[in-house]
DNA sequence: ACCGAGCCTTGATTTGCATCAAGGCACGCG
DNA sequence: CGCGTGCCTTGATGCAAATCAAGGCTCGGT
């Protein structure tokens, strides 16, 4: 990669520094700290559909969400594939290929036209080494990608899409709830989502049939409007 | 705790410095260094069936195992339980409530008489300010979990029982692929099998029982003999 | 040795979701 | 404009595993 002249080269790192600065990574890093860290980035766009990376790829470093959104994502021997997560500005991913484990254990692919900064591995670690704080901060943030996946591997076993579906919409909009009616845009197609979910849209579509039939909420394209957020909060404790 | 007298309390330091210089975490850890962490730790007796843990408890440390099992599970709001995974000697967990988790995100439980080592969690950070190597080793660590929980989590939604249960027999007895048969002692009861595969006892059973009919395998309690390790081999790969 | 509790097995039935199938709707492109 | 492709919905059917049920086995305790 060829590098821009000083004064474009400035304002990318510049751009880079900004959206680092919003991720929980490097909230609290001094700005000298973080102007290191963002030497050591590169930016990468990606269209709709581009592949990120591919499981058991090596890795070059890992990631963090300035646009767009991100897949990730198993296929099964036989070909199906099993989203595992998704991930949005201003999250962090694929930490994970910084230690011991060199090679992406999943897919990563755009969901939209996205802008991913990558966060070179070789010269991140040795940051580390100089600035343990840091070290702990990436802790914090696999701490948390390692909880959502356990909590995901309970749901996806021990509780039914009527339930997750519920809980998730609740998430979507904590204030309803109360009494007061919701609207929801879906960031993604339905058929993203009830991957997310761990199911297939045929089912996700059902399960919202019946929503609607019960008068829980109301769905118009990509929105959803919650009526009843008393029972759909009731819907999900189960 | 009261410190036991000189001599007993350096013997126990040093039955704690070479447990954790088995860990992954440690292994490439200086004496003095080692000898520092093994100040911070505490030694756990556990009863089987005893709770470790809870799920929402603010924690103390993580661990590290020295004798017996642990199971870590959750519960879900209707009563059932899931087992995430279950942790031998010499591994290590619950590393996530280090930095930014605080509570236990799900249960632990010895399933056998076990000891545990403690490893206090302020004088371990600590130390990563002072060892950032040691750092890199937490997160290779964690990286290995969260990369295990994703295998889980697509083998628990994409792969039949039948499949991952081939896969799990086969992973006990690497040598099994070629003709040999091999006889493989289960370390923990069926039950808890069924549970670390995701299903029923009842299933795992009936798993059993039609590997057995094909000729695949033969069972006699808690000793499995692996009969056809190249067909068995064959299944785990859909 | 006996007894009871928990574990394991096997059978019958249920069920939640996938799969297969078909039709409607919307959007981008020629 | 019209057409196709992909997304969404709804219906019919299939299936893996859960659940319910019952009997046998094992092992620790009195």
């Amino acid at each position: 990669m060829q590098s821009a002249p000083a004064g474009l080269g400035s304002l990318r790192q510049a751009a880079i520094s900004a959206t680092l600065r919003q991720s929980r990574l490097f909230s609290s890093l001094s700005p000298a700290d973080l102007a290191l860290v963002a030497e050591g980035c590169s930016l990468r766009g990606l269209q709709r559909g581009e592949m990120l990376f591919r499981e058991g790829e090596k890795s070059e470093g890992f990631y963090v969400m300035q646009t767009g959104s991100v897949s990730i994502y198993k296929v099964t021997p036989d070909g199906r594939e099993q989203i595992i997560c998704v991930f949005r500005p201003p999250e962090s991913f694929a930490e994970v290929t910084l230690a011991t484990v060199e090679t992406y254990p999943a897919n990563g692919m755009a969901l939209e036209p996205s802008q991913v900064i990558v966060v070179n591995k070789a010269r991140f670690r040795d940051l580390i080494r100089r600035q343990p704080e840091l070290s702990l901060h990436m802790l914090g943030s696999m701490s948390l990608h390692l909880k959502h996946l356990v909590q995901s591997l309970q749901d996806i076993k021990g509780r039914q899409i009527e339930h997750r579906l519920a809980e998730w919409l609740m998430q979507q909009s904590p204030a309803a709830a109360l009494g007061c009616p919701v609207e929801i845009q879906l960031q993604v197609s339905k058929k993203v989502l009830a991957g997310q979910l761990g199911v297939t849209s045929e089912t996700l579509s059902r399960t919202f049939a019946r929503f609607r039939a019960e008068g829980l909420i109301q769905v118009k394209g990509a929105s959803i409007r919650i009526v009843d957020g008393a029972k759909l909060s009731a819907y999900r404790n189960v």
